[in-house]
DNA sequence: TGATGTCGGTAACATTGGTTACACAGGGTG
DNA sequence: CACCCTGTGTAACCAATGTTACCGACATCA
């Protein structure tokens, strides 16, 4: 546990806080597509990313999905803070995209932590700043874009995220992710494809260029 | 200033962090429609709101406009902060929706403070809790409803933020704000009055019940 | 091997929202 | 008053996306 975590948040931390974090926090492994929270649940600690990466989901009224964004490795859930300052309930759904290790760190940390170390104040700032920014163009992609320019950032970014050229995922799971139908995804797949920006597969993409 | 101080921000913060706002802050009063932040420029201080209300704005590639959401007495600007502790440009634009009265808070302080006063770091960390929700239902609000939903929360926000019945709009300023037509916001305004919901005028609408 | 369930391709159609074009009304100005 | 500018109403049309329906390909499993 030392060592991945003085790999991913060593520069950010000084050695007393990374041993304060060693002392109190839990070392999870989790596998991909595991549901590390729910929409209207309570919130019961701050994970530390190390490896791998979250998905961030936002469900309507009918329960239909919208992915907001993913969270990496040195990353936290902002959602979450907010929720330990608010003691209110999630407003979001987590699901691991990859298999994922992190670190929990019990909530009541938060608020100590916070007055006592100028690097792990920074590193919440900096973590809100990077998820109001995500939202950001989260919300540029879906009011401004086109579903085909979005499915395209769609699938360059799940390229990204997993390190991998191959998107295994159905017709349909993209759909879900995009807040779409299963059938307008294949038709604008099949688009790309004659454009040769990539190869279709049953149950996979192979992604050509983007 | 001290009375609009206390009024807004007496319960929030203690009075030395009082005393010490009533020493650096700059008192402002600004007119309804005047631009108090541009997309691209670099952020000089920090806004306390202390009366009247701010539209916060984002713009696509081609110029056209989207309302995010209204800041009001008691908040401040999120992005702001992030941008103080970035340095980055600011991702938004600021304009006063009513006339508007606000201290200004040297972006300096921003640190000093938070490491110093734990009321206000409660009051930064609220305030990020407060937008990321705000920036949750507005992608809400995008994704997931028909334009005369969006249409009827335009118009039942504007009311509540002005605190006036009569919404004193073009319908084409309407239109820039929800990121649409006219031809499709008077459609809609339309069918709101043939519901009842509204009364039209030129330059202005009614609300009869919402 | 045949039954079954899942996945993807495709056509036809419906709906929403955006675009273009034009008419007309209100209000101010010369 | 005639003129003009701006705001609104409306029709006709178009483009993007969603919906329904159906078919065939593939994989698995009995």
């Amino acid at each position: 546990m030392i060592q991945e975590l003085k790999n991913s948040y060593g520069h950010l931390f000084e050695d007393v806080l990374i041993n304060e974090i060693l002392q109190v926090g839990t070392y999870k492994e989790v596998p991909a597509g595991f549901k590390m929270m729910e929409i209207g649940s309570y919130v019961k600690g701050m994970p530390l990313l190390v490896s791998g990466a979250i998905k961030v989901l936002r469900e309507d009224k009918n329960g239909d999905e919208l992915l907001l964004y993913y969270l990496e490795k040195g990353e936290t859930c902002s959602m979450t803070m907010t929720c330990c300052i608010g003691q209110t309930k999630s407003e979001i759904r987590a699901i691991a995209e990859t298999d994922t290790k992190l670190i929990m760190i019990p909530i009541e940390k938060m608020e100590i932590w916070t007055s006592k170390y100028k690097s792990w104040r920074n590193f919440v700032f900096e973590s809100y700043h990077n998820r109001l920014n995500e939202m950001l163009h989260t919300l540029d992609s879906i009011a401004f874009d086109n579903m085909d320019e979005r499915l395209l950032n769609y699938l360059k970014e799940k390229a990204r995220i997993n390190n991998d050229k191959t998107i295994r995922n159905t017709h349909q799971e993209i759909a879900y992710e995009l807040h779409s139908s299963r059938v307008v995804i294949s038709r604008l797949l099949k688009k790309l494809e004659n454009m040769g920006n990539i190869e279709l597969h049953r149950n996979y993409i192979e992604i050509i260029s983007l």
